[in-house]
DNA sequence: TTTACTGCAAACGATTTGCAGTCCC
DNA sequence: GGGACTGCAAATCGTTTGCAGTAAA
């Protein structure tokens, strides 16, 4: 087991672990949600987990989906990117606030290196304006290499 | 006129002359929105902009209000906020990326300093990820200090 | 057994769009 | 006069909700 396939593991186990201990019921619907979300290193949209859920079990509605996925966001296991009118993208494997990368062209969405200076400026932000800052997010927008190549030679 | 005052005045001049240039027509209504917009420090939403125009132009339809901001996000003389769940809210005063600050309770919108680390940030991330960084959205989220005082006094 | 979870389909709500009429330039 | 802009209402689309049935505990 490398060390990739390792942490999706403990992602998978402590996302089961928060659910249980907060009383919830694990259905296989949910496992199978759960196990994408702790799979994938992609920022999955709802239908795009949905799809991923069809073959293991193709009953699966779409709401369930939605639930499960509110589910852990409400508890801080999954990690909400919102790309306006292009819905929302999903991160279970990193739920805590980092920045992202995001392409216009082709909306590819990439972690960048966590940047430490980013705690200064919540801290630094909090003074100024007296608010007491809970959360963050900061998202790049631009070209990802693939579309740079791909405008050079089309 | 005040410095504020001054700052409105050259916004509402610099869209109107940046429309013109671009061969838009000037109607009232367009001309009622850009004074809006360029008049108030607030973050607005479409509908707020909406009631507004009202007294001014009753007649004015909100799919007019949108066509304005998308044209004005377009050519970046507007800022549109996703607040995801909540809409959008558009800043005309100041059409540059810039980091904000949201009160999660009463959804207020406060801007916060420029902090200079940004832009050795996106250089950073550029040369770490290959992306050709464009812009960047930098919010924090937390409790405004009228929402803390409220809590603590119910 | 209990009641939380599921599937389905209808509802929702911010934004967009189609189209006939209007009015800037 | 011509074509861009407007108002209206209907359409869109990701997400949520209501409800009756199902299954985890």
């Amino acid at each position: 087991m490398d060390i990739t396939s390792a942490a999706q593991s403990v992602r998978f186990s402590t996302m089961v672990q928060k659910l249980k201990a907060c009383g919830q019921r694990m259905t296989p619907q949910r496992l199978t949600v759960l196990r994408i979300l702790a799979e994938s290193s992609e920022h999955l949209s709802a239908e795009q987990v949905y799809a991923r859920v069809q073959p293991e079990y193709p009953m699966t509605s779409l709401a369930t989906i939605y639930n499960t996925l509110t589910l852990l966001r409400d508890m801080g296991e999954v990690i909400e990117i919102d790309m306006g009118h292009d819905g929302c993208r999903y991160d279970g494997l990193h739920p805590f606030p980092h920045p992202h990368v995001i392409c216009l062209q082709c909306n590819i969405i990439t972690d960048a290196a966590n940047l430490p200076a980013l705690d200064d400026m919540a801290s630094q932000v909090q003074q100024s304006t007296g608010f007491q800052i809970i959360n963050h997010r900061l998202d790049f927008f631009g070209i990802c290499p693939e579309c740079q190549a791909r405008q050079n030679q089309p």
